[in-house]
DNA sequence: GCTCGGCGAGAACGGCCCTCTCCTGTGGCG
DNA sequence: CGCCACAGGAGAGGGCCGTTCTCGCCGAGC
């Protein structure tokens, strides 16, 4: 273990000599990402086109215009590429949901629009809004991240495979996010919004869970797919207040957003 | 659809010829069920054997002792085992958590001995206690209680699939299992138990999917496999009390359970 | 005895992931 | 200009699996 204190010359000379490694090493380097790149974007073109369904790793050869052989310098198999897709996914929501909330002072009202953007990605076939079709492929290593994000729902599919298959992995893919809804817990208990002695890790697990696979439930108590839009209210409302029958002694604020939550459904 | 009745007759003549068919049929059909339920068992030995494993329709035909071309008679492919699999876990699981709360009066009681005893069920490696390595094959068609309430955890891997690829059947199989918790909740409010306004519906779908997936919400937060036991009352206390700031109304059970959950890990 | 339906045995097929070999284009070098 | 090294495309092939199909056995009824 860290053995390259094998190869340590003089510190100046060292520099240069890596400098000119890199000079030489760079342009490979930079194919050699702008390659990995395709068959990325290949990836994520191939799930926005046919959600749901799984791709092969043929398809993404063929659409890349790559060879197999190519495929697998890059990756050690098609669960890598799902790997991969899946942390730059989880990276890119974690980015966009908190740009969401960034005007947003009130750290319980963080925490709220946090959850429920989060929610709105998660929610399968109800994207950002646009296609991303034909979108543009080759950019640089961080570019894509609206196409990340629009394939967010298609993700929860494999999350499940992955937190089944490969604990340790899921875990890492979703540090991101579970660090940054950790901390928004930690700030709206340090401001008194959410109750004392809660395990914030656990409950950032526990929420994210319910959050990113709550079209489960939907499809679990039969309502098909049709709630759509209210019931990331809902969810957040629960979440809150929890079951419990009110003491009479809660804030007016939770009670006019657990109205907005529940209209009586007409059908 | 609704097309059976183009074969309507005399009701008179028909019953007796269904008497004679059914005589006639009867031995075959007694066969033809037990031969499936061999099927049946041999499909849940193999989950129970090697938990989180997914068994081959050739493994299934072996341990049968039956033949491939019989398994294809009965199933249309490996999902409509797959399918009948489940939906005896849900039946079973169900009547097990009814059974555990069979003695108990309190509807918000009964609540939450209906959840907590869900989550044990579904907590992988943590069934019922006795392995049922060789169990009993070949009961009858709704025998094997126990062999199924263990398999439940694996059910739960194959859950994920049938929600995702086909929610209506999937549906179809959850519908004891929520009609149940549905009753419960509505006993609940009708004592006051809980909150009013609540869709009992759609909260049903929401526990039972963080319920049955809790396990997720311990691998995102990297939590990994330690947890085990004291989780079913963290989430028991979650969904009840919510995150909010407690205006100092509630009793102190809830204060010493919480306590439980966050012991400042000495990593 | 002879046929006929049920069923075991297992070959065959197609789809998938992955490996491996062949071969071409390209760029550096004498 | 000829040569070599090598990255990378093309695609055949192997192994696993689900599914289908064919064959042959065996017991039951005419």
């Amino acid at each position: 273990m860290s053995g390259d204190s094998i190869e340590e010359e003089n510190p100046q000379e060292s520099s240069w000599r890596e400098m000119a490694v890199a000079r030489s090493l760079d342009p490979a380097r930079a194919r050699a990402e702008q390659r990995l790149q395709r068959f990325l974007d290949a990836a994520m073109e191939l799930m926005a086109a046919s959600p749901g369904r799984e791709f092969t790793v043929q398809e993404v050869v063929e659409r890349s215009g790559q060879s197999l052989r190519s495929f697998y310098q890059y990756f050690a198999g098609k669960h890598e590429l799902l790997l991969a897709l899946f942390e730059e996914s989880v990276r890119s929501s974690t980015a966009q949901v908190l740009a969401h909330i960034d005007g947003v002072d009130d750290p319980l009202e963080r925490l709220r629009g946090f959850t429920s953007e989060y929610y709105r990605i998660c929610r399968p076939s109800r994207g950002t809004g646009r296609g991303t079709e034909r979108g543009g492929a080759g950019r640089g290593v961080g570019g894509s991240a609206d196409g990340a994000a629009n394939a967010a729902s298609a993700m929860a599919d494999f999350a499940q495979q992955l937190l089944t298959r490969h604990p340790a992995e899921a875990a890492r893919a979703f540090a991101p996010l579970v660090s940054t809804y950790e901390s928004l817990l930690d700030a709206a208990a340090d401001a008194g919004a959410i109750r004392d002695g809660l395990d914030h890790r656990r409950i950032t697990g526990v929420v994210l869970q319910a959050v990113m696979f709550n079209s489960f439930a939907d499809t679990i108590s039969g309502s098909s797919v049709e709630p759509a839009e209210p019931s990331a209210e809902g969810l957040w409302e629960l979440l809150t207040s929890g079951l419990a029958a009110a003491p009479a002694t809660k804030p007016s604020a939770t009670k006019s957003a657990a109205r907005r939550g529940t209209p009586r459904r007409p059908s």
